[in-house]
DNA sequence: ATATGTTTGTTTGGCAACCAAACAAACTAT
DNA sequence: ATAGTTTGTTTGGTTGCCAAACAAACATAT
C-alpha cells in the first residue's frame, strides 16, 4: 500500500542495495547517495543494525589522505545475515550453490546422476539430501531464505515442468514435490536452465547496466533468455525466450524437438555432429569435433561455416525483434564460435537494415556451474530489489 | 525520492487512476478501493478538487435501490482539466486527435498530403497549422498537456526518424523540428506508427488486462508492436518490434526493405499484389484483389493461402519467442485474414510444440484513425500511471 | 410522527517518517 | 592552542496516514 511506513521500507531497501552494490560506506555517504539528510540516514542505519543485516566495521578509511574532519564509521552488509540457495537438476549431475548475504559464493556441491531418464522422485530425493546436508552444516539454519531450482526444459508459471527432454520428463509438478519434501524451507521459483544461466552470465557481462540482451545456452539443445529493460521476458505462461524452438526455415540438420527447421536443429550439439557425419566426418562427441577443427579439418571447418551462417540468421531475427545491446553465447557449443565468427557476423549483417547497429556478440565467461549460481543469484537480487 | 509527500503523490495518482478506470464513485468507495481510511480519502479528494482535476456530481446514485444510509456524493474526472494531442504523419494524410482528461475523443482532424515524398519541413508546417487551429479554438489553451507524434518508419529514442520509406525520409531530427515550431507546447514522444496504433487497438482488445500481446499493422509494409508485461518493448535504441523486417527465409514475393525474405516481403500489400500478378492475376490495388476474392477467383484464393502460410510462420516465431496471449491484426491487409484463417492456424500450429497453447488471433476493430488516437492515448495513459 | 439503524463524510488526536538546524565529537592544518 | 571540517546525534516542526468519535442524510420499523 501507500503508507508512511512504506516510505521507510523503500528507504531501507535502497540503503541495502547501495551497500550491496558499492561496498562499505558511511552514514553520511548513504545520506548523500539516497538524497536524504544525515539524521534520516542515521535512523535507517539504526534499524538495519538492529535487524542484523548491516555491521559497523572498525577498519579505517582506506584512502584517508588529505581528508579533514571527523573520520567516518564504515558500514557493510553482514555476510551471515542470510543464505540463498540455487540448484540445477541436470541430466548429468545435480548442483547446489549457496550464496551469502553479499552474494558471495559460500558453497558449490555437485552429485553425478548415474541413470538416464531418472524418475522425478529420485532427483527430488538427491537434491533434498544435498540441501539437508548443507543446512545441517550451518550454525544457524534460520538464515536460509529459500531456494530457486532450474531444469533443462519448459516450465510454466505454476512450477510444473511441461517437458524436459534431457531428463525424459513430461508434466511433472516439480515445485510442489520439492516444497513438500523440503518444508519448511521455501522453494521459491522453478525456472528454465537458460534463465538461471543468464542471471549468472549477465552479472559478469555488465550487471545491472545491461538492460536489453539475449542469452543463448547452447548444449544438446539451445535454450534462451531474453532480457528486456532489465527484466527477464516471461510471456503469458512463462514460455517466452525458447530461442531453440524458433522455426527459421528448411528442415535442419537433425530433428531434436519435432519442429522442422527449428533453430536448434541447425545449431545445437546434435545438429553439428549430425551434419559433420553426413559430410563424411567422424565425431561422436563435441570434443572430437573441436579437435578436428583445431587440426584444420576442412570438412569440420565447412560445417562450422554452415553452423555460423544459421547462427547469424537466428541472431538477425532476435536483433530485428528485440534490438538488444548484446547477445551472449554460453554452453559448450559456443566454443565453436571463434571458428565461424566472420561468417556469423556476415550472415547477421546482411539480414539487417544498414541503419541498425549490430549487437555486440560475447562469449560467456562462466562455466557449467553458472546455472546453479544464477538460480541463487536471482533469489539474492530479488531481496535487494525495491518492494 | 522517498519522502512523505511522495506517498501523497502516489495516492493522488492512484485515486485518479481509479476514477479514470471505474467511472464515478464516492469518497468511501475510493477509500475501500485504495485501502485507505475515509478520512484520508476525503483529504486526497479535497486536494484533487482544489487542483480542478476532479468534480463533485449532482447526479443521484443510479442503482440506489435497497440502499440504506446517507447517499454518497459522486466524484468524477473533470473532462476539461487537460487535453492530450496525438498526431499521425502519413504518406497520404496528416491526422490530429485530441482527447480530454477522461480519454474521450474531442476532435479528430485530417488533411490530405498532395505530394509524394514531401519535405519534412512541409509536413511539420502542415501539422503545426492544424495544432495552432485547434488550440485557438480552446477557451483555455493552458490545458493542453502535450503531443505525441507517429511516423511510418524507424525512430530512435532521441526522436530522430532514421528511415520512413513511405515518406522518403532518412535521418530527420523530427522531434526537435516539431518542438521548435510548436513551442511552448511540448512534443513528448516521437514514435513508430505501429506502436501508436497498438495503443489504440489494445485499449479495445482488453485494455490493461492484456499484458502480453503482439500487434501487426499490415499496410504497404508490416509494422509491429510487442507488448510484454504491459509495457511496449523498446529495445536498447528503440528499434524493437520491427516484425516486418524479420528474416523468415527464402526470397519473398517482392523486396520492400532490401532484406531478402523479410516477413513483410511475403505478407504486406505489395507482396500480395506482386504474387497475384506473377500468377497471372490482375489487381492494382488491394480493393481489386479483395473483390476477386469475394467473387471466388481461384488464383486469388491460392495466393491468399500462400500469404496465410507465411503469416502463420511469422506468428510461430513470435509465439515461440514471446508467448503472447493474443496476436492482433490491424491495417487493411488484415481484411484478407478470414479467407486464409485455417491455413494460417495450421501453419502456426505445426511449428509449435504441442504443449504450447495457441495465442488468440484477433482482427483489430479500429480503423486508420487508430494511429493518431493511439498516440494521444499513450500520453493520456502516462499521466494516469504511478509516478 | 418518532425512533432506530446504516452509510457517508468530517473532525480530532496520535503516530511515523521525513527535514532543517543546531550541537557534540573527532579529526587535520596552521 | 586555535580554527576549520566532516561526521553523527539531537531537537523541533511538517506532512500524511490511521483510529475513533461525530454529524449528516437517508431508509425502515413501530
Amino acid at each position: 500500500m501507500a503508507t508512511p511506513t512504506a516510505v521507510r521500507q523503500i528507504n531501507e531497501a535502497r540503503a541495502l542495495a547501495r551497500l550491496a552494490n558499492q561496498g562499505p560506506m558511511s552514514r553520511a555517504d548513504l545520506a548523500r547517495d539516497l538524497g536524504l539528510t544525515r539524521s534520516t540516514a542515521s535512523s535507517i542505519v539504526a534499524s538495519l543494525l538492529e535487524a542484523g543485516s548491516v555491521l559497523e566495521t572498525n577498519e579505517p578509511d582506506p584512502d584517508r589522505a588529505n581528508k579533514t574532519g571527523r573520520p567516518a564509521i564504515f558500514l557493510r552488509l553482514n555476510p551471515d545475515h542470510a543464505v540463498f540457495l540455487g540448484a540445477e537438476l541436470g541430466a548429468r549431475c545435480v548442483r547446489l550453490c549457496a550464496l551469502d548475504f553479499r552474494g558471495e559464493m559460500r558453497e558449490l556441491r555437485e552429485r553425478h546422476v548415474e541413470i538416464s531418464s531418472p524418475e522425478p522422485t529420485v532427483m527430488v530425493q538427491m537434491l533434498a539430501e544435498m540441501v539437508d546436508d548443507f543446512v545441517a552444516s550451518l550454525t544457524d539454519r534460520s538464515v536460509v531464505r529459500g531456494m530457486n531450482v532450474s531444469v533443462p526444459g519448459v516450465v510454466n508459471l505454476a512450477g510444473e515442468v511441461l517437458r524436459a527432454p534431457p531428463l525424459g520428463w513430461k508434466h511433472v509438478p516439480l515445485k510442489d514435490m520439492l516444497s513438500d519434501r523440503l518444508a519448511p524451507l521455501p522453494v521459491m521459483t522453478l525456472m528454465n536452465d537458460a534463465d538461471a544461466f543468464a542471471a549468472a552470465a549477465l552479472e559478469i557481462h555488465g550487471g545491472r547496466s545491461l538492460r536489453d540482451a539475449v542469452l543463448m545456452l547452447m548444449e544438446d539443445g539451445v535454450g534462451g533468455c531474453i532480457l528486456s529493460d532489465g527484466q527477464i521476458l516471461k510471456g503469458s505462461q512463462g514460455f517466452a525466450g525458447e530461442i531453440g524452438h524458433m522455426p527459421i526455415g528448411g528442415t535442419g540438420f537433425c530433428n531434436i524437438t519435432g519442429i522442422d527447421g527449428a533453430f536448434e536443429n541447425y545449431t545445437a550439439r546434435r545438429a553439428i555432429l549430425a551434419r559433420f557425419r553426413e559430410q563424411g566426418g567422424e565425431a561422436d562427441r563435441l570434443g572430437d569435433f573441436l579437435t578436428r577443427l583445431q587440426n584444420g579439418d576442412t570438412v569440420a571447418l565447412a560445417v562450422v561455416q554452415e553452423w555460423a551462417a544459421y547462427l547469424g540468421k537466428g541472431m538477425a531475427l532476435l536483433t530485428t525483434l528485440l534490438n538488444p545491446t548484446s547477445i551472449i553465447l554460453g554452453g559448450r557449443v559456443s566454443l565453436l564460435f571463434p571458428y565461424g565468427q566472420s561468417e556469423c557476423l556476415a550472415s547477421l549483417q546482411r539480414r539487417l537494415l544498414p541503419e541498425t547497429t549490430l549487437p555486440s556478440i560475447e562469449l560467456s565467461k562462466i562455466g557449467p556451474e553458472g546455472t546453479a549460481i544464477g538460480a541463487a543469484l536471482m533469489l539474492h537480487n530479488e531481496t535487494f530489489a525495491l518492494p
